[in-house]
RNA sequence: GCCCGAGUGGCGGAAUGGUAGACGCAGGGGAUUCAAAAUCCCCCGCCGCAAGGCGUGUGGGUUCGAAUCCCACCUCGGGCACCA
């Protein structure tokens, strides 16, 4: 017997992989095609055990489809623009570029000897001239669809640094690096019209079958559709050109409640009040000084400034209502301006409550009709209550009868019309930083804004730039914004803002299907490979990564680069969980945590210690792999001590995929002891003699071994890869007992490292090179159950009493009921429970168990 | 704050209306060995001497039967539009 070698064996089927070219992708009209896509990686410079688990994943549906004889795509890519490349070279010097391609030459070869069966003929990155001049081109035919417009819209700003911050560079409230109050601040930016689609994009969440129901729901909430009503305010005297305040409402049913009518601080109105109210130029000025992220508003506390306007109640002329300027409302949704209703919305009770406005109860709860004190009043709009005095003469009526009655009254009467809204906004895809996709326009003083001209594709980032000034390289190249209009010729000056990441991750599975084409897709391949079978990545992208390349996918389509049946890009999508680890702490003489690395822990009878000092360290909890908290694994030592295999199996096998899974020391060493056990039961069944043994051993594991096709290629089918592993390890536990003949048990051991080859294709590689094979087993057909094999022919029934089990009986599985219910009645606990009586109840459900109901 | 999830032995988990704890880890006992490593066998939810009882975050409900369905709550995680 031989012990595996895994940093001999492994290396050497990547090679026969590579030489036999299994994994590159040609059309082939002959087989159906099935198109496997992860996430693609962001180059950070090291792949981890995130990475290890989502491309593992993958690799197993690949290799799974590839032998049940599909023509499989399976490519990988880098996300490659970014910030940390900027980061970096702000904080390290060197080049955003230099330190890109440096990370992904160093992650490829990491993730190499994973034995990944990826297409790697495909490989790009986005940050490549090749791929974004694409980007550019599909930018410039959007432009010209309609897709792609500009308006102002609010960044954070930092004041010191001089520099736009993205939101995760805001920390309560100010500058990461300058610690300076960041403001808000107005910049003209390009937007794709996202919005637009909104009702396509969320009505077609009904097809994608195949995406997890909390995806869909994230989705739609975001979308956010609603009908409401919109109608105006009359002021009661017109200001600076204002007359009326239209406002927008999904609860239209409670004007009667309104207090006070709210504004937002970057509302018109408010903007020209300003100009002669210092008081609440300061006020709005306030407000400013807040990130512009909605969580930060949210948590922000409430404040409000009264205008001294007033305006008219459209249900009764006489009755006035207060303009407020309100840091809480969003110029971006609606009109910029709602009424608030205390009594059945807390935000507007807090709100009125700290600014003693008045509090009216428009509807009571059938059972409870109190007045609402410091809890506003929310039911479902599916519940009936009682109106207090509804003007479209409703007594009883659920919230959302009173809403279509309300937008019913006012079109009547010609005060407001009902309108749809959405949650969703358009895209704002201006960044004004450098390592991005250039937007391809010239400002021209004769022409204004206007595309670059296809041919000049594509507009490629300057080289020679500097990160020692905070702000946008490209605004202070001396010489790159130089440029000739591309329609009257004359000196002109290029765009300096750059794309949103997210524009580069919402087609690259596109670019996939032909990565080297001249135009962004090639016709005849995006019809053969798309769209991607199944898509998997993180939760975290449930909303807008997915929802970006959602539209993008319709957008390319009505620019003629993508196939109608592509508009739904990705037809079945799987979300996995993180990988996360113990973190082990100690504390410093200030008192301050210190966190360690997982090897320098060694453990003792006393507990966890520090392997040098020997001092004792605190274990916390599972937490997702950080570097700050030092609780990661390195996927490259895992292989290195293991080999990929075993770092392969154990993150399949110990915890269901789309959620969290723990790495321990002590379950990697668990994996990599029984791929060597599997390995040894090879060997011995292949030293086996061929003389013939007891044939009933030979049958049972015959159907063992079928039992475990028909579960392992459940679980695989399922993306239930855990349970998958547990049905190999009783399988192989069933083998390792079995006394079944030679020639049995190298059937067995074949369909072993067949159903293994997924999971851990080297060892199964090396198997069935060991029992003679010819050829790859990751071109070998995936073994079919028998179904013969799979019937059992007696079945064991649980016998409950009233619901709790209190015996079992052994039948035969097709034994009538009414012979079953003999059986059962005349069981020893049955008889000492009934007591000579009849059971009320006698409950069989065949095949599972019996109750009984005393 | 809002939206979406998850919670089961000492630990990771299995079971999606029908025997709760498959499979693995850790632990305990034994075999083999001069010894160790490796390997193999057995035990292993909690309380109880036992009979038996209890048990799937907490509290209620539906059902002959609930980890699973419904309601309320608690805790943890993801997202919140410029992190990717």
């Amino acid at each position: 017997m031989s012990r595996l070698n895994t940093a001999e064996v492994e290396p050497k089927w990547q090679s026969a992989w590579e030489e036999a070219g299994v994994f590159t992708a040609t059309r082939d009209e002959s087989k159906p095609k099935y198109y496997v896509l992860e996430m693609f990686p962001y180059p950070s410079g090291r792949i981890h055990m995130g990475h290890v688990r989502n491309y593992t994943m993958g690799d197993v549906i690949a290799r799974y489809k590839i032998s049940t004889g599909h023509n499989v795509l399976h490519p990988m890519g880098w996300d490659a623009f970014g910030m940390p490349a900027e980061n970096a070279a702000i904080e390290r010097g060197g080049h955003p570029a230099t330190w890109t391609y440096d990370n992904i030459a160093d992650m490829r070869a990491q993730m190499k000897p994973l034995g990944l069966s990826i297409d790697w003929s495909r490989e790009f990155a986005t940050c490549d001239p090749e791929y974004y001049g694409q980007q550019q081109a599909m930018f410039i035919d959007m432009l010209d669809k309609g897709l792609v417009y500009r308006k102002n819209a609010v960044v954070n700003w930092d004041p010191v640094d001089m520099t736009v911050l993205a939101n995760e560079q805001v920390i309560d409230g100010r500058g990461w690096r300058s610690d300076a109050p960041v403001e808000r601040r107005e910049l003209t930016q390009w937007f794709f019209r996202i919005s637009d689609f909104a009702d396509e994009l969320l009505s077609a969440l009904d097809g994608l079958d195949n995406w997890p129901e909390k995806v869909r729901t994230m989705q739609a909430n975001w979308i956010g559709r609603s009908r409401g009503l919109e109608f105006a305010f009359q002021l009661t005297a017109p200001t600076n050109g204002f007359a009326e305040l239209p406002v927008y409402t999904t609860r239209p049913d409670t004007l009667l409640g309104a207090s006070f009518v709210g504004i937002s601080p970057d509302h018109p109105l408010a903007k020209s009040l300003e100009e002669g109210n210092p008081e609440l130029a300061a006020f709005s000025a306030d407000c400013r000084r807040m990130g512009t992220s909605e969580a930060d508003m949210e948590k922000a506390e409430k404040k409000g400034f009264d205008t001294g306007l007033r305006v008219r109640h459209p249900l009764n002329p006489a009755w006035e209502l207060p303009v407020w300027v309100a840091n809480f409302i969003l110029m971006d949704y609606g009109t910029g301006a709602v009424f608030a209703c205390p009594a059945h919305d807390q935000r507007d009770l807090d709100f009125c409550r700290k600014y003693d406005l008045p509090v009216t109860d428009t509807f009571f709860a059938l059972d409870n009709p109190r007045p609402v004190e410091d809890e506003a009043f929310v039911p479902p709009k599916t519940e009936p209550v009682r109106w207090v005095d509804h003007f479209a003469g409703l007594d009883v009526a659920t919230g959302q009868e009173a809403i279509d009655a309300t937008i019913d009254l006012a079109e009547k009467q010609g005060w407001g019309k009902g309108v749809t809204q959405f949650r969703l906004r358009d895209w704002g895809l201006s960044r004004q930083r450098y390592w991005g996709c250039p937007i391809p326009v010239v400002h021209c003083d004769a022409c204004g804004v206007v595309p670059e001209k296809k041919e000049n594709l594509p507009i490629e980032l300057p080289r020679d730039v500097s990160f020692d000034k905070p702000g946008n390289p490209l605004d202070r190249h001396p010489t790159w914004r130089d440029c000739a209009c591309p329609a009257c010729g004359q000196p002109a000056k290029r765009e300096t803002d750059t794309m949103d990441t997210f524009v580069d991750s919402s087609w690259y599975y596109a670019r996939f299907t032909s990565p080297r084409a001249a135009t962004p897709t090639d016709a005849e391949d995006a019809a053969y490979w798309m769209n991607v079978d199944q898509y998997i990545g993180g939760i975290e992208h449930a909303i807008l990564h997915l929802l970006y390349s959602r539209f993008f996918a319709r957008a390319m389509n009505q620019t003629g680069h993508l196939p109608e049946k592509a508009i739904e890009p990705f037809n079945a999508l799987f979300t996995q969980g993180m990988v996360t680890h113990e973190i082990y702490v100690t504390q410093d003489d200030k008192g301050r945590p210190v966190y360690h690395l997982p090897e320098s822990i060694e453990w003792t009878e006393s507990g966890a210690r520090l392997g040098e000092s020997g001092a004792p360290v605190q274990v916390i909890p599972s937490a997702k792999m950080s570097k700050s908290k030092k609780n990661v694994v390195d996927p490259v030592n895992i292989i290195e001590a293991y080999g990929a295999d075993t770092a392969r199996w154990f993150i399949l096998s110990d915890s269901p995929p789309e959620r969290d899974v723990e790495w321990t020391a002590a379950g990697a060493e668990a994996a990599f002891r029984h791929l060597n056990r599997v390995w040894r039961i090879a060997t011995d069944a292949a030293e086996a003699s061929d003389a013939a043994g007891d044939a009933a051993e030979d049958q049972a594991l015959d159907r063992a071994t079928h039992r475990a096709i028909a579960d392992v290629t459940e679980g695989v089918e399922n993306f239930a890869f855990n349970a998958a592993v547990a049905k190999l390890y009783g399988f192989t536990n069933t083998l390792a007992k079995s006394k079944a003949s030679g020639q049995a048990r190298r059937r067995a051991v074949a369909t072993l490292a067949q159903l293994m080859s997924p999971m851990t294709p080297h060892l199964s590689e090396e198997i069935w090179a060991l029992l003679g094979n010819v050829g790859l087993v990751v071109r070998a057909p995936w073994p079919k159950a028998d179904p013969a094999l799979l019937v059992e022919d007696s079945v064991t029934l649980p016998i409950q009493i009233n619901g709790k089990r209190k015996s079992e009986i052994t039948v035969a599985a097709d034994l009538p009921r009414e012979e079953v219910e003999k059986i059962a009645l005349a069981d020893k606990a049955v008889q000492k429970a009934l007591a000579g009586g009849q059971p009320r109840k006698l409950i069989v459900v065949p095949g599972r168990i019996v109750n009984v109901v005393i």
